[in-house]
DNA sequence: GGGCACTCCTTGAAGTTTGAACAATCAAGC
DNA sequence: GCTTGATTGTTCAAACTTCAAGGAGTGCCC
């Protein structure tokens, strides 16, 4: 939502530390980002008040819940789950210690680094999962994967792929092509 | 983040008011979910940062500017620009209260419903946009469109199109001639 | 062993979002 | 006019996120 000229305006003062002349968006591209906003918008909504109804947390702690579920001993560092989550430590640990409060997961020491602690996932936290899983499952599929036809299901996996690959810290596609 | 069976679990009870079993997602589709997942708040991070930085307001923030300057006498009611920006009531409130302690929008009463409020930018606000448009518009670029094929983003826009009708509360296209 | 830079995670305050409740106004019917 | 029900926008409190410190521990080098 940015990505129009501004209405019938010149173009930006050519005397400053300029960025060259602004490359709008064409006509076709505006539409796609203008739908790509809602639709992201809506989905993220939607799938936060499924949860918030019928598991008693947010998408992104459910989120959690989650990878621990699929992790070894269902723990994990925390450092790691913040990077899987690809959130900040310090939201992390405020969530942790929400998810905790709930009794949903606990923490446990690192034996071998005194700075580390786990986020281990309790049973009880196992159990709303398996409660909830089936209901958010229909949820995604009712609002995603079954209006979309294969075809546009593996492109949209592509093109999520291409996305994510371009927006991670590190990675391996990095090379040099803009600064900043 | 929530397609997946249960590891290692046996299906859900059978004996619940069960909302019949549950279909999980395939393999493909729970690769598409995640990477969906992934890019969608890397990018909205990765934008939000931007702006935060450049513009001193979220990224929805923005939104509510671009979505006034894009109007007719660059103001539009509460009511609709809340719609249009696919956000409550209550949460409009407070942005607009924010920006109008900037002082890039005003509120105006509405002369024949005078429970109405007009959103309007200020002259200010038109100056932030002009100025921060072109660093954001070149943050899109990158991110996304520079990264995508042509038939990519045809393709990304019939997708997202498909998801935001599907969410949508109502609003089909052909009717409604009291919506703008 | 004493610095020194770094990582791990937490904390507190400020900012944002949510959901419920609310006063004011409108609109329609009687 | 009066009542009822819906709409408009705001407010409060609680929850969540962000950002800037900060305490503790680790690794390394001399």
């Amino acid at each position: 939502m940015n990505t129009a000229p501004p209405s019938g305006s010149t173009p930006v003062s050519a005397s400053e530390p300029a960025p060259a002349a602004p490359r709008w968006l064409s006509d076709d591209q505006q539409r796609v980002w203008r739908s790509y906003l809602h639709a992201t918008t809506l989905l993220e909504d939607h799938l936060d008040r499924q949860l918030q109804r019928d598991a008693g947390m947010p998408h992104m702690y459910y989120g959690l819940l989650v990878k621990l579920a699929e992790s070894p001993r269902r723990r994990l560092r925390m450092t790691e789950l913040a990077m899987d989550a690809k959130i900040t430590r310090s939201r992390l640990s405020h969530a942790v210690a929400r998810l905790e409060k709930n009794g949903w997961l606990r923490r446990e020491d690192c034996p071998s680094d005194k700075r580390g602690q786990f986020a281990v996932l309790t049973d009880e936290g196992q159990e709303v999962l398996r409660g909830t899983a089936p209901g958010h499952v229909a949820a995604v599929r009712q609002a995603l994967f079954d209006r979309l036809t294969p075809e546009q299901q593996k492109s949209l996996g592509e093109i999520m792929q291409i996305v994510a690959e371009g927006l991670q810290p590190n990675e391996a596609g990095a090379d040099l092509p803009w600064l900043r």
